[in-house]
DNA sequence: GCTCTCTCTGGGATCGATCCCATAGACCGC
DNA sequence: GCGGTCTATGGGATCGATCCCAGAGAGAGC
């Protein structure tokens, strides 16, 4: 570890190197080596040091497969995240690549691409590998179902399809999507439309939901034709927000339920030759790098998915530590960050 | 598989099915059992479907990590990648991983932060999974060299440390940089400076190379104070080419040498109220999404990181095919994206 | 001197799947 | 009827590391 990469003094061995082949060498039997390198049980200082010195010189590195099986507790876990090129699940996945890191852990992961098949397929691999637990962001109630009878412990980040049956950790989605969608009705806008992939999953309902309630809250009437779901491309949800905004009675400010569809509205605008914020104001869940980069910035709901990503490890292994704990969901708070894409409304 | 996720039909087993549980509940023996479900051997077919059968009742999924230990050939690689917040990165991620499951191959992912002493402790852990081969975007020598001295086929890709030792894949640096600064000096800009991470490994070197060649190419001068190093960090980059831009003899022009880059001078034109591309040209290398959001959109050097990245995974597997082949490198060419970025320069 | 404890080591079983090999039975040809 | 081929199956070894257990030797206490 910390000495770094040590190689075989001579020619790379035929064969690697195992723990017989250093006991061998080091004059002791399999069990005395073994006790060595890993530091269990009684071995005499000298004799400890002789082995890991010769294992060091023949560059042996234990098999962790071999290990694995022996002790059925595997050292990494498994991660199937949605769509790696979205910056959101791409830090999803760093954060907790780099938590299971500092513990040791090596992490598997896979794109399911929002596939259910693609899912099923992924949940199949990491049964397979034994996995010590799974971190996903589902598409279907399945999967954490599967790996849940497979006794593999599971959590749902981002969005949760199995309630009360296992972890999860989200962020407050309601309560976020009130927020916004408040400030732009204190703003003066009536006419804010909602642009959303789905609205049956938790991420989408919740948002919903808050957008609704902000509504309701200020005793003012909802237009449902103003809800548009646009699916998850960007091209076609570019198409579909061109339709919204070139309605007769177009909205006056957007809430973009993620930064996909944030894209695809900007792009919108763009191509309407909208000026943003004086014809349209914007708003997205979700912020992601561009958002500080354009003219004007767009005002999101940030929410942190390095920080959501370790919170889902952390409370994985805590499911792993005590199987029998009290399922729980962890709900982080996300915040407004303001920037230039929100104003009062004007006539067009 | 293709079935979808089966589970038992009872209550989940105390214990995880094992092939000798598949074959007593069938009335064969484990040998049988296994002929039947992997398809190797002779099998009676009335016995092969009834021992499918009963895997599938008992929810039986082969132990991935036993059949690894008695074949001594994983059906994993590893993947280790600089940055996976970087765009770049992830989208090579994701071109590997979705090639990776085609193959029915799994993805150990890990993100090194472009330390090398994190990339060592990563490469230990590839050779300790015994994993098939690795996919990395190195930023030492060492890796290569450690994982070809433990028989574990590697390709380099973005960048190329050990030359002639292992296969790489990688876009064509110089010629497509050459290519950029010579848009540049075509429309008359002279104090043309690059903003460049490090200089030393291919990338910087190459692309480095390039931006001069296309100066010695036009019989033109280059002042070497217009190179800057501005290192990894955004926010260090973006106080770099601050001081840049606002030297008694600003450029009229920059190359930026990643998408990193880009952004930090983006954001200090920004900050100075430079407008460009009246005030200033950029170009970058890498074309991410958000430089076609910005007005003016960013001219930047197109290269695919998914393409890349399943270049990469070919590569790989033709090496682990034929571990003998002579080692290649595959070089994919980087078109030029323009956009409203780059025009003539004027005085300010 | 004898028992008891403590340190230290090695033998052998084990994890789960695969695969080589032996063997049994069926069937064919001569 | 006998050798030979082909189908079909089971027994046992194997992959590499770990770990339980037996036991040897040393030292202490009485």
């Amino acid at each position: 570890m910390k000495s770094g990469l040590t190689v075989p003094d001579g020619f790379p061995p035929a064969r690697r190197p195992t723990i017989r082949e250093v006991a061998e060498t080091a004059g002791v039997s399999r069990s005395t080596a073994s006790r060595a390198l890993t530091g269990r049980g009684y071995v005499a200082p000298a004799v400890r040091d002789r082995v890991r010195d010769v294992a060091r010189r023949l560059g042996y590195v234990p098999d962790a497969t071999a290990r694995h099986l022996r002790q059925q507790a595997s050292q990494s876990i498994g991660v199937l995240v949605s769509d790696l090129n979205n910056p959101f699940y791409a830090g999803l996945a760093a954060g907790i690549s780099q938590q299971a890191r500092k513990r040791q852990y090596t992490m598997m992961l896979a794109d399911d691409g929002g596939s259910p098949e693609v899912e099923a397929e992924a949940a199949e691999a990491f049964v397979a590998l034994r996995v010590a637990g799974v971190i996903v962001t589902p598409v279907s109630a399945q999967i954490s179902t599967y790996l849940a009878q497979h006794r593999i412990p599971v959590v749902e980040v981002d969005r949760q399809f199995s309630v009360g049956a296992c972890d999860a950790v989200m962020v407050d989605n309601g309560s976020a999507a009130r927020q916004v969608t408040s400030q732009l009705l204190e703003l003066g806008h009536r006419r804010i439309a909602m642009v959303i992939d789905e609205m049956h999953w938790t991420t989408g309902r919740d948002r919903l939901a808050g957008y609704r309630a902000a509504f309701s809250a200020a005793g003012l009437p909802l237009d449902d034709s103003l809800v548009v779901g646009a699916g998850w491309d960007v091209d076609a949800a570019r198409i579909e927000a061109h339709k919204l905004l070139s309605r007769p009675e177009p909205p006056t400010a957007v809430f973009a339920a993620n930064n996909v569809l944030a894209e695809a509205v900007w792009r919108a605008a763009t191509e309407l030759n909208l000026t943003i914020p004086d014809q349209l104001s914007l708003v997205s869940f979700d912020d992601v790098s561009w958002m500080s980069l354009v003219q004007p910035g767009v005002t999101a709901v940030a929410q942190d998915p390095v920080a959501l990503g370790e919170a889902a490890i952390s409370q994985l292994f805590e499911r792993i530590q005590s199987p029998q704990a009290p399922v729980r969901t962890v709900l982080l708070s996300a915040t407004v960050t303001s920037r230039g894409s929100t104003a009062p409304p004007r006539t067009r």
